[in-house]
DNA sequence: ATTATTTTGTGATATGCATCACAATAATTA
DNA sequence: TAATTATTGTGATGCATATCACAAAATAAT
C-alpha cells in the first residue's frame, strides 16, 4: 500500500516526469497486488474506479464481442492498463487478464486524474501513447480484417519475438484458442496453421515452445497472406 | 485565417473551456478551408503537422490496409479530426477525407498543443474523447470481425440514421463500394444485402435515398447476424 | 498413481462470401 | 444531346475457413 513510488523500479517514460509531490502523493494512494495467471486485473462491466500499472509480467486485454471473445492484444509491464475505460466510461468496457504472474498497482481515478492535472509532461506522454495506441489498433483491425489466417498468425508470431519476447525462442504464454481469439480465427486453424509452419520449416514447434527459424518468409508470409 | 474563435458558432463541449488568451492564440494562429466532397483533408504519409477542427460537414477517416483501402467510420462536425494521427506519429497514419462539403480549420500541432497545456479542462475533454474513441474502436473491430454481413450493414443503417443524421430517411452518403470498405465485405454484396432488406421491407431503397421501416427487426439483425 | 479436465492434432463436410463476368442504370463531361 | 465514366444489380463459380467429430496428449486435481 505504501511503498515509494519515486523509488519505484518500474517507472516508465512518462512516471519519470512527475513531481515530487506528485510521488508522495501516488505512494499514499495506491494498493499493490499481485496476481497469478488466470486472474482478472480488471472486469469488463464493473464500475471503472482504477488505473492500472502493470508493474510486471504480461497480461491480456480482451472482450466480449457479439458472439465470442476477443483478445485484443497482449501488453507487457511497464505499462498502464486500463486508461481507456477508466476515461472513457463510468463501466468497464473491457477485461484485463493476467497471463503470467503479474504485479500491478492500483491508482484512483481521482489521484491519477489530479496528477495528471499538475505534471503537463506527465499528461502530455499519456495523451501520446493514446494516440499511438489508437492508431495501433486502425492498423490492428484492418489486418486482421483483410489478412488470412496465415498472415495474421505470422504477424502475431514475430509480434511475440520482436514486441513481447524479445527473442526468436519463446513459450506461447497462451493456449491455441486464446491464439485463435487473438487473430480472429479457430482454434482448429490455429493448429492447422501452426503445423504447416513447421513442417515447412519456418518454425520449429515442441508443445509451446517456439522457435522462429526463418523470419523473412514468415514476413512475407504476413504481407502476402 | 483571422476569425474570432470566441464567437465561431461551433465550439464543442471541449472548446467551451479555453481561456481567453487561448482563444485569441487561436483565433491568430488558425487557416479556415472550404473542400468539397472527396477533397483531401489530411492525407495518410503526409507529415502530420495540424489539428484539424471540422466545423461544418462529413468526413471519412479511412487508411490503407494490406490489401485494400478501409473506411474507419464516418465523422460529422463538430469535431477534432486528426488528433491521433498528429499526436501519435509523426506521419499521418491515416487519410481524412470530405464526404459532403465541409468546413475545417487548421491548428498548427503547436500551438494546439500549447492550448492543451494551459487549459485543464480542456485536455481532460481530449484525453476523455481519446479513451471513448479508443473503446469505440475496439467495439467496432469486434463486430467487423465476428458478425457477418448483413449485421454489419444492418448496424452501419442504424448508425446512419441516429448518429449521422437523426432521421430515419436519409441518402446515403457514399457509394456502394466505399460501405463495402467500411463493413468489410465486397460491393457486390452490399448491394444484394440492400437489396434484401429492401425486398423484406425492412427498408425502402431508392437510388441511395433510404428509409428505415422496421427499425426493431434491423437491430435483431444486428444481433444474430 | 489414477481420474478428470483442459489442450491439441487431423480428417470430413458445409457454407458464407469473394471473385468473375456482364448488363443496366445513373451521373459527368464533352 | 451524345458520349464517357462511375455506380449498381444479379447470376455462376470457387475457395478459405468455420464447424463437427473424435482421438491423442498434456495438465491439473484427487
Amino acid at each position: 500500500m505504501q511503498s515509494d513510488c519515486r523509488s519505484c523500479p518500474f517507472n516508465t517514460r512518462a512516471t519519470k516526469m512527475l513531481s515530487e509531490d506528485s510521488f508522495v502523493q501516488l505512494s499514499e494512494n495506491h494498493l499493490e497486488l499481485k496476481f497469478k495467471k488466470g486472474d482478472t486485473i480488471i472486469k469488463q462491466g464493473m464500475f471503472s474506479t482504477n488505473v492500472v500499472f502493470l508493474r510486471r509480467g504480461l497480461a491480456k486485454i480482451h472482450l466480449n464481442g457479439p458472439y465470442h471473445e476477443q483478445i485484443v492484444r497482449l501488453v507487457k509491464a511497464p505499462t498502464y492498463l486500463g486508461l481507456p475505460t477508466t476515461f472513457g466510461d463510468k463501466v468497464n468496457q473491457y477485461s484485463v487478464t493476467a497471463v503470467t504472474e503479474t504485479e500491478v498497482c492500483y491508482i484512483d481515478v481521482h489521484i491519477f486524474q489530479k496528477i495528471l492535472n499538475e505534471n503537463r509532461d506527465f499528461s502530455n506522454e499519456i495523451i501520446i501513447e493514446l494516440c499511438q495506441n489508437e492508431l495501433e489498433s486502425f492498423r490492428r483491425c484492418a489486418n486482421r480484417t483483410q489478412k488470412q489466417i496465415r498472415g495474421n498468425m505470422a504477424d502475431v508470431l514475430i509480434e511475440f519475438a520482436e514486441k513481447i519476447f524479445q527473442a526468436d525462442s519463446f513459450t506461447l504464454p497462451i493456449s491455441q484458442s486464446e491464439l485463435a481469439n487473438l487473430v480472429d480465427t479457430s482454434r482448429e486453424s490455429v493448429s492447422r496453421v501452426l503445423g504447416e509452419f513447421d513442417k515447412d520449416g519456418l518454425i520449429s514447434l515442441e508443445g509451446k515452445r517456439i522457435e522462429i527459424l526463418n523470419k523473412k518468409s514468415l514476413r512475407l508470409i504476413s504481407q502476402n497472406g
